[in-house]
RNA sequence: GGUGAUGUGUCCGAGUGGCCUAAGGAGCACGCCUCGAAAGCGUGUGUGGGUGAAAGCUCACCGUGGGUUCAAAUCCCACCGUCACCGCCA
């Protein structure tokens, strides 16, 4: 949710935002007059209120006189009853044109996306910035080998089974099997080291949610296709663990002085891939189920910019460690989620595909989560909404295919990186 | 799944129709006292909205949503959460 200030004191600002998302323009206006008609509303009804409890007030005390027997109050009480019900009855539908005029504005302001960095590319999804390439691929027409793409080398080392994967849950899912299940937990375990050493608590949270939880991230938006919903329990799959990790500390008023809080969380993540028929439908790239560690920090609203950065420093290292080449790209605007005012993907050199895929994601959402899900912080200045800011550490199964595509030799065999041995038992090498 | 209890402010806790503008206590902040501290005393201490230059005035909020009433923390209904016991169970 944005900021209403904004809209009233810089509408051209957020004019401007929507126009760079692709999103309509004419919601600004319609926006500020909702405002106004809701400020009307609330001012009516809270005159009538107040003439209503002063009424009250004065009935009490004349109804106990009354009673005790004192017939002279009566006409008195009578008058007052009569204006007590013709005015209970404008309260009432005060209230309800208060009520209107609330949800009309609540409507509006929620679908509005956040208002996009200055700084972010313009444009859609092929107008992103890259910001720097890291390692060079290998080549590997000059080793004179063939390259194999994740799915043959998985099978060949029994450490991925889409056949039985889809046999079991259908298309898009998998078994990791073996050499495949103990790399998913060395994964996990370089991840969450490396997050702790930078300040991260480790969470492990629920992967099923309920609605609050959901709307208040921003996903039953412009993603909720994507969304599995379980219908019987009003329940809902996280895609990430950005949901619940966001959603701890609703309602919550946090203090300033415990600010910035980092957590790390592992989970599975569910996507419905709506929308993606006959994409990426080979392997494991997309997938319906995945598990995935996740950062996520509450700050500072005026820090918020510093910490994203230190979120991609900490996805860098992480793609440093596992030796794969990929770059950094700076998503534009068209391309943002509705959360984030700014997002840097990493992207992993896919040796089969001979091109740069997504492997991790980092956003910032500035005050954009915290407004729906009431999360706050209170210091000497006074209470108002944390920034939130959320970046993938792992997610296995594209990092599983980057390590064994990239890492392959000519024998089939693949070679294991270094941070990763001390989590499969000191080897070198992945064998079939 | 069954039965029962319960949900009030930062916390404990009173309140079963109208000065509730939520008692009392604890905690916290500030002040007095003190060489300093403790104790004691005093003052203050929630969130969101409207209006206003500000001081202030005002509305809403007692798990959530409905209802009854001139008037609801209080009465009625539904739902949610928590706890306990029983059953089942990884």
């Amino acid at each position: 949710m944005i900021d209403i200030a904004l809209l009233r004191e810089q509408p051209d600002v957020v004019r401007a935002s929507q126009q760079a998302r692709g999103e309509r323009v004419e919601l600004v206006d319609e926006a500020i007059t909702a405002d106004s008609a809701r400020r009307g509303a609330v001012a009516a009804f809270d005159s009538l209120r107040n003439e209503q409890k002063l009424l009250g007030k004065q009935i009490g005390p004349l109804q106990g006189a009354v009673k005790k027997g004192d017939g002279s109050k009566q006409a008195e009480l009578d008058g007052l009853m009569t204006r007590a019900t013709q005015l209970a009855n404008d309260v009432a539908a005060a209230e309800q044109r208060m009520r209107e005029a609330d949800e009309a504005l609540d409507a509006l302001l929620k679908s509005f996306s956040n208002v996009i960095h200055p700084d972010a590319p313009v444009g859609g999804e092929d107008d992103y910035v890259v910001l720097e390439h890291i390692g060079t691929p290998r080549d590997f027409a000059a080793e004179g080998m063939t390259v194999k793409d994740h799915l043959e080398l998985g099978t060949a080392l029994n450490a991925i089974d889409v056949e039985r994967g889809a046999k079991v849950s259908g298309s898009r899912f998998y078994y990791l099997t073996g050499d495949g299940a103990l790399l998913e937990f060395a994964l996990v375990q370089l991840a969450i080291a490396q997050a702790m050493k930078n300040g991260f608590m480790p969470v492990i949270p629920p992967a099923l949610v309920r609605p609050a939880a959901m709307e208040g991230t921003g996903f039953l938006g412009q993603a909720a296709e994507n969304v599995y919903r379980l219908d019987a329990d009003d329940l809902y799959l996280v895609g990430t663990s950005e949901v619940p990790l966001a959603a701890y500390h609703m309602d919550e008023i946090l203090d300033a002085n415990t600010l910035p809080r980092r957590y790390v969380g592992y989970s599975p993540c569910f996507r419905r891939e709506a929308g993606a028929a006959g994409k990426d439908t080979k392997g494991i790239f997309r997938v319906h189920w995945f598990d995935k560690v996740e950062m996520f920090i509450f700050c500072d609203p005026s820090e918020a910019e510093q910490r994203h950065l230190d979120i991609l420093k900490f996805e860098k290292e992480f793609l440093d460690s596992i030796e794969v080449p990929y770059r950094v790209i700076d998503v534009a605007a068209g391309d943002l989620g509705s959360s984030a005012i700014r997002k840097y993907d990493c992207e992993a050199w896919i040796p089969s595909q001979e091109r740069y895929r997504e492997l991790t994601s980092t956003s910032n959402c500035t005050t954009f989560q915290s407004r729906r899900l009431r999360v706050r912080m209170k210091d000497s200045d006074g209470t108002r909404p944390v920034a939130t800011l959320n970046g993938t550490l792992v997610a296995i199964t594209r990092t599983i295919i980057a390590i064994l595509e990239n890492h392959q030799q000519a024998d089939g065999s693949v070679r294991i990186p270094e941070a990763l041995r001390p989590y499969l038992g000191g080897r070198e090498y992945l064998r079939p």
